[in-house]
DNA sequence: CTTGACACAGAACAGGCGTTCGAGTATTAT
DNA sequence: ATAATACTCGAACGCCTGTTCTGTGTCAAG
């Protein structure tokens, strides 16, 4: 009575090409695809072969259909994508320069292209649905805080900062700006970089410190080194 | 000479009934409408006049059309939100540990609690739809890679980098785990850290070094320093 | 009034598409 | 071997769907 094993227990090799082709389709065309273009891409020349195992793909319920309508299949398990965020990009951070903070009128208007997207669920819960705006990091004097050339820093606008926030600052009277751990200590402010094998800066509280904003992620896509 | 304004200049009421349709359509049904669907729920008897207010909204482009295919109108603008991808989180990367890189077993069946969501916007253009997966970084030891505890990597798998290819590497002689772009000199390899600041160690090219993925972003969300 | 652009309806056509049926082949259990 | 099961193919049927053509009524400019 033992059970026949000719296919791995699970979806056989052309199930998953079939599910795969459903989702780069449906990712390309903005639409799902018919019957017959599954066929074509998966090397199957019968439609009803492919109908054979779109019933399977159902039945295990890795997709659902709506018989009858043309291009009626669908992804079951990528439907639980969750909400996206688009902050507005507002420009570059780096040394030199003054932090560009948003205004409240650059909420709302702001073209796509000057934007970047995140997902939900990488998002630290407390800072869903805040007006948050990104940087993009221009040279390499951010080393210290983990934070490269080309990086995207994504921050909260905040005058104030809690001890332990990772903080934009502008020090007017270095002419420097930075992203630093910030804590507040007896008489003066100590600036933590995030390598630890760095040396704190230490900020007397009479010296100008202004808190442009909280980072609440570093995004970095590493392409080519040259 | 002067224009006619019958109908406000931008869209009219009609053009808004069916973008919000197909919206409202498309987020039900995850496919787009029929133009005969279109026109039942807009109160058009005409499947040509549909077709009418379609051609001039594709015009304006607020929509797409696949023509000849069933089912071929998306929205354009209404899309707010890019397409996001989904990575398998196969574990952590720390240095005494080797890196878990998936098989192809697991690419396909995993669960939406052990993966991260990722905005197709965020990706290098070239690594779409490729076989990516995700570690969380442990320790402090990749800090010489601009990487620190608790962030997540995200990996192409792959055996061989070229030159500037960021890199996961196992150095079974070290019992190491590392982060590093990746060089082929003369007679042996260079491992070069992100921080410019740091050394490179070079690898002879006898001595054991396992190339198991190549870095594509990494993030961080920045929590608490607690 | 005439003209013409615009909005709309209806019908018909051709191809797209899901479905079903009959038949054939391969693999495995008995 | 034999039967059962899994898998594959090709073709045909018929609805679905996008396209196109003809015709009608409205409204404003000339």
């Amino acid at each position: 009575m033992m059970m026949m094993v000719r296919k791995s227990k699970g979806l056989g090799e052309r199930h998953q090409k079939i599910l795969d082709f459903i989702a780069s389709y449906q990712r390309e065309h903005k639409h799902p695809p018919s019957i017959r273009e599954i066929g074509e891409h998966c090397d199957i020349s019968s439609t009803s072969v492919v109908n054979y195992y779109l019933d399977q793909l159902e039945k295990n319920g890795h997709i659902e259909r709506d018989r009858k309508i043309s291009r009626g299949v669908r992804l079951t398990a990528p439907t639980p994508l969750g909400d996206m965020f688009r902050v507005p990009m507002m420009g570059v951070i780096q040394a030199g320069e003054p932090i560009p903070v948003p205004t409240n009128a650059d909420f709302g208007s702001f073209t796509p292209e000057d934007s970047v997207e995140v997902a939900m669920s990488l998002m630290p819960a407390k800072e869903k649905g805040k007006e948050l705006f990104a940087l993009k990091v221009q040279g390499e004097s951010m080393i210290d805080a983990m934070v490269n050339d080309g990086d995207i820093v994504i921050l909260k606008p905040t005058q104030d900062a809690r001890n332990g926030d990772m903080v934009a600052v502008w020090l007017s009277d270095r002419n420097e700006t930075t992203l630093k751990f910030f804590f507040k200590e007896k008489d003066k402010y100590r600036l933590q970089p995030a390598n630890p094998t760095m040396k704190p800066i230490y900020i007397d509280k009479n010296e100008a410190l202004e808190i442009k904003g909280k980072v609440v992620m570093v995004i970095r896509k590493v392409e080519r080194y040259n």
